[in-house]
DNA sequence: CTGTTTCGTGAAATCGCTTTCACGAAACCT
DNA sequence: AGGTTTCGTGAAAGCGATTTCACGAAACAG
């Protein structure tokens, strides 16, 4: 609990540098107005010592905390999926590199006052980066606040702040062209909980390219799932049996393209024989299935690296806009 | 960027409550050698304003951050791992509860003198908590300032430290005992890597069953993987040829357990009826997998709140003793 | 060559809470 | 009863940065 040996100051540095402490805050603060020499002197002093600055006084004085909130919603399968892990691994380095920390919060967000909502509007964190987003309405109450903020997901309404996302219609678009590339002509989607922006772009993507190839020839072979490996094995059981011409499906994540796998397989045909399969998000269960499921990459710490340095600007007070990362078409086995 | 409303401080509960700042302090912090009529009229004061403590200014009066810091190495697949979002979850919750706030630090830890090694010495932090922890130098540092810290997973040497683990030989033994109990004679292992504790506290169950039980007929039946799906393949081969009544087959982890799978399969021989197969971990892929994993499951969540627990015991400056959550296992269809 | 700006600088106040210190009152001794 | 300990309390001194303010010097204007 003792932390003996006591930390320089700014006194002592500028004492070493022969300016005053004001000076040495304007150095270390970037203030451009200073003398070169005294710059010099106390960056010399800085090095020295081997300074850094509390971050608890700095906080204290400025207003600042330096701290940037992540908040991950955990009504949502937070468990066991990897994906927020990884993101957050994205934004912790590009802040870490920016001496800011990142604090994480995950608890649910369904009441507009939960103690998360009064932590984050009382000034404790300098700017908030908001994981799987669900309600709008915290996050526009904050946004009113000026409390800059960064959604990750591309948000329903058309709302005041910025976003980072994947291309997911891109991602869709790719894997349909990879079937009509490889002579695919009955291609079918299975998509995800269509209430999700992400389900939903993912089959405007599949609809695009399916309209762009010309080769939609029935619209039952658009099925709606839920994400589920369940719902994925039932509706490539519908699929193929609605349409015998059946020959590829896109699933809007892995889990369903694993269930649809399986359905095919047990249905007694092959993949990709009978029917291509291609899933999205290159997840762990992805690329070790067997066989290895083709699917669509998403650049997860792309996204949390994007999320961070878009709060980063906006603590510098400029402008950012929305920045979509492209997805890339991983190809094994089954396609 | 401008916060507006003013936060109440001290000053205004003192004047409100008729007591003194100091007094204020006092009540906020616990201490029990006050009046309780001015504890109930500062309490009530509070209330009414609704005061929050501006961390800033107390972690700079007391030297206390209010912060732990979790650490994690990034040289390990953290990509794709939903093991430390899940036991990072667990933390956060507990010390959220106890108005503390986890701070993440992903950063390689192999140098003793990394950023995040000499962030975590300048006492930014109030605690550490580490997860699957490489390299003792760093913590025995740390531990040497009397940083309480908390580590995950068996470290190799007895090393002074508090730490939290999974019952590992436990499951391993209860995967075993399974077999056993439905009629297997000749149960194999196939290990994680041995230089890692819990690898090797797997194979030592799996041997502790074996021996009781009484069914070990060869060290054929040993065979050391290295976590992946394809040491899990390949070993599961050698496995069968050494071995032709060969009947079971426990994983110390459900991708190599997957890679089993496939390489019996591809032997012509069914799952579980030749051979049975328990993984370990009973992760995304046991669950999603089709026949379903049976699989050793770890209270990985626990695991978080035993270690938040921990810190705040040793903050409090409390004796700790490391603890050991039991294992479950989950019987699905491949035993 | 004065009068006004601009500029860099240091002194000092400030941020909001914690903690030491001293003091009077109450409680405890012989 | 006098003397010593406790006990609860408030005044005030920090904690270590930031920021306002005022001032002298230098640069500019006329």
């Amino acid at each position: 609990m003792a932390k003996k040996p006591k930390r320089p100051t700014y006194a002592e540095i500028a004492k070493l540098s022969g300016v005053s402490e004001a000076t040495v805050s304007r150095v270390l603060n970037g203030d451009d107005k200073v003398d070169a020499e005294r710059i010099k002197a106390v960056t010399e002093a800085v090095e020295t010592l081997g300074y850094k600055k509390n971050r608890a006084a700095s906080a204290l004085a400025s207003g600042r905390t330096g701290l940037i909130a992540v908040v991950i919603d955990d009504d949502l399968s937070v468990f066991q999926d990897p994906f927020w892990g990884t993101i957050t691994n994205g934004i912790s380095r590009v802040l870490m590199d920016n001496e800011m920390q990142t604090i994480l919060l995950v608890a649910p967000l369904d009441k507009i006052d939960s103690p998360v909502a009064h932590y984050l509007q009382r000034g404790e964190v300098d700017g908030v980066i908001f994981l799987q987003l669900q309600k709008d309405s915290l996050i526009k109450k904050l946004a009113k606040q000026n409390l800059p903020l960064v959604v990750n997901g591309t948000p329903h309404s058309s709302n005041p702040f910025a976003y980072v996302d994947s291309d997911n219609a891109g991602g869709a678009y790719s894997a349909v062209e990879h079937f009509v590339k490889t002579g695919r002509k009955n291609i079918a989607v299975i998509t995800g909980d269509l209430t999700n922006t992400a389900a939903e772009q993912r089959l405007d993507g599949y609809l695009a390219a399916v309209n762009f190839f010309g080769s939609l020839e029935s619209k039952s072979l658009i099925a709606k799932g839920d994400w589920t490996r369940d719902s994925g094995y039932n509706l490539a059981n519908k699929l193929m049996s609605n349409n015998p011409k059946l020959d590829a499906i896109f699933c809007s994540n892995d889990i369903m393209a694993l269930g649809a796998i399986a359905a095919i397989q047990d249905a007694g045909k092959s993949v990709p024989g009978d029917i291509a399969v291609i899933g999205f998000d290159d997840s762990f269960l992805a690329q070790n299935s067997h066989p290895g499921l083709t699917s669509v990459r998403q650049d997860i710490v792309g996204l949390g690296i994007e999320a961070a340095k878009m709060i980063l600007a906006l603590l510098q007070g400029e402008e950012v806009h929305s920045e979509i990362l492209s997805c890339e078409l991983v190809v094994r086995d089954t396609a």
